[in-house]
DNA sequence: GCCAACGTTGGC
DNA sequence: GCCAACGTTGGC
């Protein structure tokens, strides 16, 4: 099963969020690459570290399971809706989103600053500099190595 | 609030 | 197709 990071800033929505709905269509993303992953290649099953960004201090607070693979992202086709986008339609949907399911909320949430001194972890996407992909993927060895931190 | 990194837009 | 301007992300 793959294993992707998904970035969110808790006070737009956080894994208390998720916990209390259970599960929750993942939509707003509309970045080409992020878009391409979840219309492309997430699956159902498949893990989702779900990360606190702009928090303090920004950290893997959760995981969440995917529950349907992409469909398209009906915000955007909502003029009244902050992620509408024109250029969307019903007919040539450009944004999409999957559903995940919340699995657990971690006691001790990995910090941003705990991952980078972690030598197996030099390479995951979240470290590297610049890194603004809000949907990444994620190895099943660096996956491993933050649900270990995070339950132990 | 600052600002580096980076994606997108639009004039040419 | 180039690239400057602009907007956004997200750590600090």
């Amino acid at each position: 099963m793959a294993c992707w990071l998904f970035k969110s800033e808790p006070s737009v929505y956080s894994i208390d969020d998720l916990r209390r709905e259970r599960r929750t269509f993942w939509d707003g993303v509309r970045n080409y690459q992020a878009r391409n992953f979840l219309r492309d290649a997430i699956a159902v099953g498949d893990d989702v570290l779900f990360y606190h960004s702009n928090a303090q201090p920004p950290a893997v607070a959760g995981l969440a399971r995917v529950v349907k693979a992409g469909s398209p992202d009906a915000t955007a086709l909502d003029p009244k809706h902050d992620h509408y986008d024109p250029k969307s339609s019903r007919e040539n949907p450009i944004w999409y989103g999957v559903d995940i399911a919340f699995v657990e909320e971690f006691e001790n949430p990995p910090s941003l600053e705990t991952l980078r001194g972690v030598t197996g972890l030099a390479k995951m996407a979240l470290l590297q500099k610049g890194s603004r992909l809000s949907i990444q993927p994620v190895t099943p060895a660096e996956c491993r190595i933050v649900l270990a931190l995070a339950r132990g």
